[in-house]
DNA sequence: TGTGCCGGGGT
DNA sequence: ACCCCGGCACA
């Protein structure tokens, strides 16, 4: 029950979380030159790549990367190490020009993140719910509002970073298709049936989730899947976002039916209903009878069914959205950059699928 | 093996 | 509200 802290790292660097903590404005070692035709945005990504690379070492390098002694600080508006280009730098600076530059660009080596026809959604930005946290995407930190002040390359964090390494971590992802939870009250929305299972197993009906059993499949009776395609996925999220002024129905998303054009049921049913069930006695369930619950939900869509994603014709699989996001994008090292949704592991608001 | 992120916990 | 991480599905 006590916090067992193991081994600290030590004083000053306590946890690897390592905010920004330097990051004085005045004491800021970067001062690149506003660009001359830079409308704004751009949080500048200098023309070259700092010779930082060098003390990160890998760009891949999952693991701390090699403690390279004298960690010098890279100069703003240096240029290139006459020499070598390493990977690092290429990469580097294809992600940003991708990412801070329109189609104009078209000669960059950049080619590699350019496969995508149409890129670079958050920076039009064009509806950012103003009642949501202003962070958005973009202001990680607070500052950076000018397009004269842009980001640091990180001088000496750099160097934090690789000592006080966050040591390993894993974690996955899903993407694609929502799945509305239709228990009474509920109506919450994921984006991964893995994750809408859980939610109502723990949630709802009050399950375990360390059920080693194969799951009854009681859960599907709970939630609905929407099919969308990647591009209304996108439409929707955009109109999922909290703020939105439009539909006098505050809960529950827009549209998103229209897209499809059949198939999908009535689903999203504005709740309106008495108290949630209750969760005491739970009564097994019977292979594919519905549930027995005290308090039934309003009759789930695929009513009697194996209760399994055993989809003989359709694809159970949900691709994930390809998108690169922050992490990949900035790198860990580079974890301030990140937009706050990918520093707290939830779903990047900068890079939308 | 690494990534994206839900859900839940801490402050 | 802000911040963070366990753990999972996916690539
Ligand atoms: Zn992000």
């Amino acid at each position: 029950m006590e916090a067992e802290r193991p081994p600290a790292p030590g004083p000053g660097c306590g946890r690897p979380q390592l905010r920004a903590a330097g990051r004085d404005p005045a004491a800021a070692p970067v001062s690149v030159p506003a660009p001359p035709q830079g409308p704004a945005v751009e949080f500048a990504l200098p023309q070259e790549p700092e010779p930082r690379a060098a003390d990160l070492g890998a760009p891949g390098a999952g693991a701390a990367g090699p403690p390279t002694p004298s960690a010098h600080i890279p100069v703003p508006g240096h240029r290139a190490p006459p020499g070598k280009a390493r990977l690092d730098e290429v990469m580097a600076a294809a992600a940003l020009t991708s990412l801070s530059t329109s189609p104009l660009l078209l000669g960059a080596p950049a080619v590699a993140f350019s496969t995508e026809p149409s890129l670079e959604p958050w920076r039009e930005a064009p509806v950012r719910p103003p009642g949501s946290s202003g962070d958005g995407g973009w202001g990680p930190t607070s500052d950076q509002s000018s397009p004269s002040t842009p980001s640091p390359p990180l001088p000496p964090e750099a160097a934090h970073f690789l000592f006080g390494e966050p040591a390993l971590r894993k974690r996955k992802s899903s993407l694609q298709g929502l799945f509305q939870c239709l228990w009474k009250r509920c109506g919450k929305v994921l984006s991964s049936a893995s994750g809408m299972q859980r939610h109502i197993r723990l949630v709802h009906l009050g399950r375990r989730q360390a059920e080693p059993e194969q799951s009854d499949g009681e859960e599907d009776f709970y939630y609905t899947e929407l099919d969308v395609g990647v591009d209304s996925l996108t439409d929707g999220l955009s109109g999922l976002t909290p703020g939105s002024p439009t539909a006098s129905v505050p809960p529950a998303f827009p549209h998103l039916e229209p897209l499809e054009p059949p198939a999908l049921p009535s689903l999203l049913r504005p709740p309106a209903l008495p108290p949630p069930p209750v969760l005491s006695s739970l009564p097994a369930p019977q292979g594919c009878l519905a549930p027995v619950h005290p308090e039934p939900q309003p009759i789930p869509v695929r009513a009697c069914a194996p209760a399994l994603p055993t989809k003989p014709g359709a694809n159970p699989r949900k691709p994930r959205g390809d998108a690169k996001k922050c992490r990949k994008v900035y790198g860990m090292d580079h974890r301030d950059l990140w937009c706050t949704a990918c520093r707290w592991k939830k779903a990047c608001q900068r890079f939308l699928d």
